[in-house]
DNA sequence: TGTACATCAGTGAACGCGCGTTCACTGATGTAC
DNA sequence: TGTACATCAGTGAACGCGCGTTCACTGATGTAC
């Protein structure tokens, strides 16, 4: 038998994943009303009082679910070839793979990142700043990057982060169509990360 | 005395007009009303469907209302220094002078280039893809950089105009704060591209 | 130019519906003795 | 272990409100003769 501590926790993933449902279903979290995650949840509306004040404050914890699943697709990249040569290709490859097995929570991302509640924006913002920094120290370590400032660091880090989370709705938007068109597409992301990684390969900082 | 033509259109764009003021106050436009769009613009809800079908038609016209102010745009950044070495620098300056000029409008975008319905993401894709082209075609003119592939200049100045416009959010987010920030993240914006066009300087097309 | 009729942008009442939120409740789980 | 009471997640009725949409209307503008 779940004690009653455990059976809230679950009723309140379930709430969270009922709103990740709607969202990944097409609608706008902005427009998703309480009575429809209550019910998608097989909750009497009421009952989401229990667990959250409000939307906004649902949406801070579908965050939270999010950076998990980033955290895991952090790893998950590392662990393909740890940083070898082929750091770029794979990452793309693995970044592909997540956006697709994930596709609610990458909805989520890409809107509530421009169109959420300032507090929801810097949620999301700040889970974009902790893989900044985890690129940006992993770049230390590469030979001929190592001499960069930190602050060049930085910026290298957001440019390359931003190019790859910037193509999440576009990865979700192919997902649909043929798997030539979606190869094409990573193939232009890699072009793309490989230029900026020129760039960085050439670059002084003064 | 202005014909009956004439008046019906100024009532049209007096409904995109309030829809821009609601979003640049902070709503996001999948969850604005007709009736709030209509109340804005001094009408009563019905005389809405006079001019659109619904809210999505009228976005689709919002686009076009930030078409006009993208090409203006575009015109401004070629005036101010005719792509010659301070391209880069000026651009930037150019495009944070119209994101804060017209921020009904880059919120708008911002929002719906990820959160709108499929068809209005679609309108916005297009949007940025006639800068893509634009920019395509004058990089083609950049000594150092003519010999690359039409193909590879597609993908940098999908790279160089997705770095610019993935940071509209930001600008907006900072045009609150203090002015030492703000030129703190224009000068990391100018040193991105200085990095994606160093690598379409070392870029050989294969 | 003047008259008679057609058009149609904007009106105002009305509809049924889903919304967020309140409140008193129920009954299973937890706690004290 | 058994009993008596406290806690609290989930319920169900009710509220007032704004929503999208319908319909018949009005009265200024446009058109035909």
């Amino acid at each position: 038998m779940l004690s009653r501590e455990e059976k809230k926790s679950l009723t309140r993933q379930s709430l969270i994943d009922a709103a990740l449902s709607i969202v990944g279903a097409g609608s706008n979290f902005a427009s998703v009303s309480l009575r429809e995650v209550a019910k998608n949840a097989g909750l009497v509306p009421t009952s989401f009082y229990r667990h959250f004040t409000d939307m906004e404050e649902l949406g801070l914890n579908v965050v939270d679910d999010l950076g998990l699943v980033l955290r895991k697709m952090m790893r998950a990249a590392r662990q393909k070839d740890g940083y070898k040569k082929g750091l770029l290709h794979s990452s793309i490859e693995v970044y592909v793979d997540f956006v697709c097995q994930h596709k609610s929570h990458f909805y989520f991302m890409s809107q509530c990142r421009t169109g959420g509640t300032p507090v929801l924006r810097q949620a999301i913002r700040n889970e974009l700043k902790y893989f900044e920094n985890e690129l940006s120290s992993d770049i230390r370590s590469v030979p001929f990057l190592s001499e960069m400032s930190s602050q060049d660091r930085e910026m290298m880090s957001q440019l390359i982060v931003s190019t790859v989370f910037d193509a999440t709705i576009d990865i979700l938007d192919l997902s649909d169509s043929s798997a030539n068109y979606q190869n094409e597409f990573i193939e232009s992301m890699k072009k793309k990360l490989r230029m900026i990684w020129l760039g960085g390969s050439v670059w002084r900082s003064k």
